[in-house]
DNA sequence: AGAATCAACTTGTCTATACAAGATGCTTAA
DNA sequence: TTAAGCATCTTGTATAGACAAGTTGATTCT
């Protein structure tokens, strides 16, 4: 094991065994490059990748502390349908439903951060699992990020990877809630009424601005949305 | 702005430009170094923090190349209900409906990886923003690794706040689903058979095992989960 | 042709040093 | 007492050099 790696198993030892609580001050690059006799960049090296990992917090001119350990916030991972229907080891089919493009209504309008009444690219797919359709996909796209849009194949690339490709994505938002199925829904899904969804909502950035808005809906008693994290190694 | 982030900044461009594609292999670390007229050491820098972000892929002995962009996946944050409540300055408050020990059905010694018939600790609490129930909490918890957790006082500090504290943990596993509320959300969220709901299953481990396993739910028009990423700077 | 070797290149670790920049507490002057 | 200034600590950036370790391709030998 390198010495970097000693420094930070050393320090992270001493967190876990509480000897060094959450807040207090750790020691100093200098302190920990002569107690190990290593040179400052060295030990630099193991309090700079514990900060990176969240384990430790830094502030320049004044000391290393130990991070709070309770705001360690889990992620939830979020896959693109195909990939993850693809890595499940089932065949994935998407069938374009509606392909064209409308006025802007005022809920739109506000997501996209354009004017009521511009027109705006629409699209409405179903991604199918086998025979099962998994996810109703309806997307607001701002047609000044991507002219060519509705010219694509979708049963081919997910709007999502053509979009990526035209637009780089600097940023995304992500809201999940349960839903009763709504009339889209039931018909696309192949549910009832009194069916449990959960739905997405994603807003995705490029670096000119919002290029999309888009539900995805799953139904509820089909579909689960899972995440898996590991903490300090 | 720092010569390692102008380096950055120019790697980016070259990747978001199209000039380097998907794969392909960016300068050494020495031709950048002399490109820009910076010792090695900073050159390296910029590629190593584009690496660490997924923006770039290095392999000791060869080449430095431009990683696969579609595998940006997204990840969605999970925060304790408390401070989340707290963050939007609402009260919080928790009613403690039940605390106690039973056996364990099948069901629950699956997730927790014990023997059927083995005791277990159980708590049903509920999270209150105002007057609000925004989460009913039922949680299994393995006895060996919390024997104190039926003396706490939960309207203090969440389970999982105090689970932290005497099993830290090291993994969690989540999933969401939507679900129509059953007897028990129905009764302590004051929500109708025909509501939807929004389920986290959480799963933590510590170092010696699992150490407890939570049903987390919310009535589905009264909470969102959110989430928001940022990419490339 | 196939296998072994080697040189050249890459990234990974580490040192010793220098200066910049932010934080903190003490001293001094008003 | 208050405020300004300063010394001294911290972390942040950058340099030039060294050696280790892994990859690749060309050369050489069998």
């Amino acid at each position: 094991m390198s010495k970097y790696q000693q420094i930070k198993a050393h320090i992270l030892e001493k967190i876990e065994g509480g000897h060094w609580a959450e807040g207090d001050a750790v020691p100093s690059e200098n302190q920990l490059a002569q107690h190990f006799s290593v040179s400052r960049m060295t030990a630099r090296r193991a309090l700079q990748e514990l900060a990176e990992q969240g384990v430790l917090s830094r502030t320049q001119g004044a000391a290393t502390c130990v991070a709070s350990l309770k705001n360690q916030s889990s992620m939830l991972q979020i896959r693109n349908i195909a990939d993850e229907i693809r890595a499940r080891d089932h065949q994935y089919r998407a069938r374009v439903i509606e392909l064209g493009s409308r006025e802007a209504s005022t809920g739109i309008a506000r997501q996209l951060k354009i004017d009521v009444g511009d027109r705006i690219f629409y699209s409405l797919i179903c991604h199918w699992q086998d025979d099962i359709p998994l996810q109703l996909e309806q997307r607001f796209i701002n047609p000044a990020l991507a002219p060519d849009y509705l010219a694509q194949d979708f049963t081919a690339t997910t709007p999502h990877e053509y979009l990526c490709t035209v637009a780089p994505l600097t940023e995304a938002e992500h809201k999940v809630e349960a839903v009763l199925a709504d009339d889209l829904a039931q018909q696309h899904l192949h549910i009832g009424a009194d069916s449990a969804c959960l739905r997405l909502h994603r807003t995705t950035w490029s670096r000119e601005g919002i290029v999309s808005h888009a539900l995805l809906t799953h139904p509820g008693d089909k579909y689960q949305l899972g995440g898996h994290l590991t903490f300090q190694p």
